[in-house]
DNA sequence: GAACACCACTGGTCTGACCAATAGACCGCA
DNA sequence: TGCGGTCTATTGGTCAGACCAGTGGTGTTC
């Protein structure tokens, strides 16, 4: 019935106002913020109140703090950051097929997303990736190549679907997804089979068929999620949905 | 060929420290960690690392302080987790148009999901909170019932999804979004048509239709994003989907 | 011109102090 | 006894100033 008072630390005024003139554009991705010392003065705060924000933001990925060299405002297209919720979320094994259905829910739209909105370097970057992908990767080091290869044909991807926070979310699943199975091994059968799909993904981006892109990126997903979870972890507790 | 010298910041060390005292139990869920004074002679550490620290694991959703009170540990069932995804998307408009859109990615798969898997109970609460919106709220505080009855509609369908992840995303999505447009003032007519589409997807969980339940919350959200978008916003700078 | 030494600058950490909110102890009144 | 208010120790929030440690440019030296 009543509101709540909000009570707001002062380094969360701080966040926000910081967020707000990376927004406005007066501070750009590779740019350097003033020393903590000018800012703390400008914003009329002190430099501990000030140091709490700029470490909520480099939490969040905003911006990143070199020792001795100053604090730069990161660029967003790179969103490798450690995310703190996979902290939260990394003892829970049993999250894995919502994590998966999660995904599934998400990316085949993302796909379709791209295939309306990508721009030719998307498509060409999407086909340099496709195309390092068709190596064999039969070394030692193969198996982290070709993870780190589907980790990044999934993100040109969501990054052309150009909704920021969709990106920002499949991210973070994709990230936690990774981090809780590190070490998993696939074998050379099941890469050649998700190279066809990425491809035929792409096609279906290339061709602007919506369609196309979200039907082939269920089944994609779906058929990388029957294996793991298979192999890895047991039956899921609930009935899925058929495809759609 | 070699191994870059991992510079650690001293509340890094202290934010990986205090995870796996969680992690071991040695604090669970609801408990209060020392006093900050305290655990920083403990941990042979100043108070602002620490404090440092401690914003990290709050931001995290880990821990939580009070002002006066202690700092706790917190539920992770607990759905209002503070999220850095959060930090990036507050004090942003011009991200409203891909909230929408991600809403609308996700939760109508999420109403499909409870179709298929809601349990009796669930399809009571839903009814129930679909029987409370049927009423006019004409009052002066109508308009804020009105909003938090629709949110704890989306939450209960979310809910029934059975699916933990996607539950945290969904909520964060509308938390964020309700945080952003707290004012926003609905008419009446958007109400009734609301709680008439309100009313169909209720119908279609409970006959177990899917494919019924998606299409409708699909249609729900666009009209409702079509309408705020227009209003509030401006006109979306990339092309939509059309429905699918 | 290249290698080196130096030094101003900047983030990282520490100390100690004070402010502000909380919560429990304490007291007085009904 | 039980309720209400007050008082105070505790605890998080903020501040100021200092020093440490890594960076990068500048000037010197050969």
């Amino acid at each position: 019935m009543v509101e709540p008072i909000r009570r707001t630390r002062l380094s969360q005024q701080i966040v926000a106002q910081i967020c707000q003139l990376i927004r406005q554009g007066l501070f750009r991705p590779g740019d350097r913020l003033p020393p903590e010392r000018e800012l703390s003065e400008q914003l009329r705060v002190s430099r501990a109140s000030l140091r709490e924000a700029l470490r909520a933001l480099e939490i969040s990925g905003i911006v990143e703090a070199r020792h001795g060299g100053g604090t730069y405002v990161r660029d967003f297209s790179e969103l490798d950051v450690i995310s703190p919720l996979a902290l939260v979320l990394e003892a829970s094994d049993d999250l894995v097929g919502d994590l998966w259905e999660t995904r599934s829910i998400f990316e085949p739209s993302l796909a379709a997303l791209a295939a309306v909105r990508a721009t030719q370097t998307d498509i060409d970057t999407l086909a340099a990736v496709v195309d390092r992908q068709s190596g064999r990767f039969d070394d030692v080091s193969g198996n982290d190549r070709a993870i780190a290869l589907d980790r990044e044909f999934h993100g040109v991807i969501a990054r052309a679907s150009r909704n920021e926070v969709a990106l920002r979310v499949v991210y973070l699943l994709n990230q936690v997804l990774h981090d809780g199975q590190r070490h998993f091994t696939t074998s050379s059968e099941r890469r050649a089979q998700a190279w066809v799909r990425h491809r035929e993904i792409l096609d279906a981006i290339r061709e602007r068929e919506p369609h196309q892109a979200r039907a082939i990126m269920l089944r994609h997903l779906q058929e990388v999620e029957a294996f793991i979870l298979s192999e890895v972890v047991g039956d899921p507790p609930y009935p899925r949905l058929d495809n759609s």
